[in-house]
DNA sequence: AATTTGTGAAACCGAAAGGTTGCACATATA
DNA sequence: TATATGTGCAACCTTTCGGTTTCACAAATT
């Protein structure tokens, strides 16, 4: 199944291991103490996020160690940008209200 | 049941309607003309970005026009801006890397 | 008043999601 | 070599998701 950005991050759990490796490359077991659930489940999220590339592995003897893929999240960003214009140019109209407003009070 | 934004987000149908209606305030009859799936689907879209407050309704005679309520979307930016550090900073390091190497160079 | 139009809600359905348990297998360690 | 450890994968189960169909109802139109 094509799984994309946007349905990686939607699950809470998933967006919870994103912030733990963010800061550091994590094996599938030190994740899962951080959570209520079992070393599988969080190996079926490192499958999902690795899938659609949020997530890279490095093995290391037997362990594997999974690191965030940061630039993936700018497609995030880059799907945010259209909408950014719009809620820009509303705070600029905000703006000219204001500095009317500033006018009308002088 | 209790949805967030990033779940409404991460169905594709979910985000034509946003797109859509970004430009303009439209009913459902009108949106779900642009998709191949029923009025009452798109219905059911709409109730979710309804739930988690990414669209607003006004009603108007009997049709309903459903609009964006776009500072919803900056919860998302937000979210990304603790990432955006991260990689901004990543691009600053490649930066310094970069000038190494030109002052090799010479 | 009768009919058409725009809408939401409920019941139902198949597929997918997210979890568990059990297993296989490679790598460390005794 | 025998055992412990770290991991992924498959089978299974329950819940959720996204769709359809059917219905109810208010507002517009005839």
């Amino acid at each position: 199944m094509r799984r994309d950005i946007f349905q990686a991050i939607a699950d809470p759990t998933r967006r919870a291991i994103i912030a733990l490796i963010a800061v550091q490359s994590m094996t599938p077991n030190a994740l899962a103490e951080n959570f209520h659930t079992s070393r599988q489940a969080i190996s079926k999220h490192l499958r999902i996020l690795t899938e659609c590339e949020l997530v890279k592995q490095e093995q290391q003897g037997r362990e594997i160690y999974y690191q965030l893929e940061i630039k993936k999240l700018k497609e995030i960003d880059k799907w945010l940008e259209q909408y950014r214009r719009i809620w820009e140019s509303q705070f600029d109209q905000l703006d000219k209200v204001l500095s009317t407003m500033k006018k009308q009070k002088k």
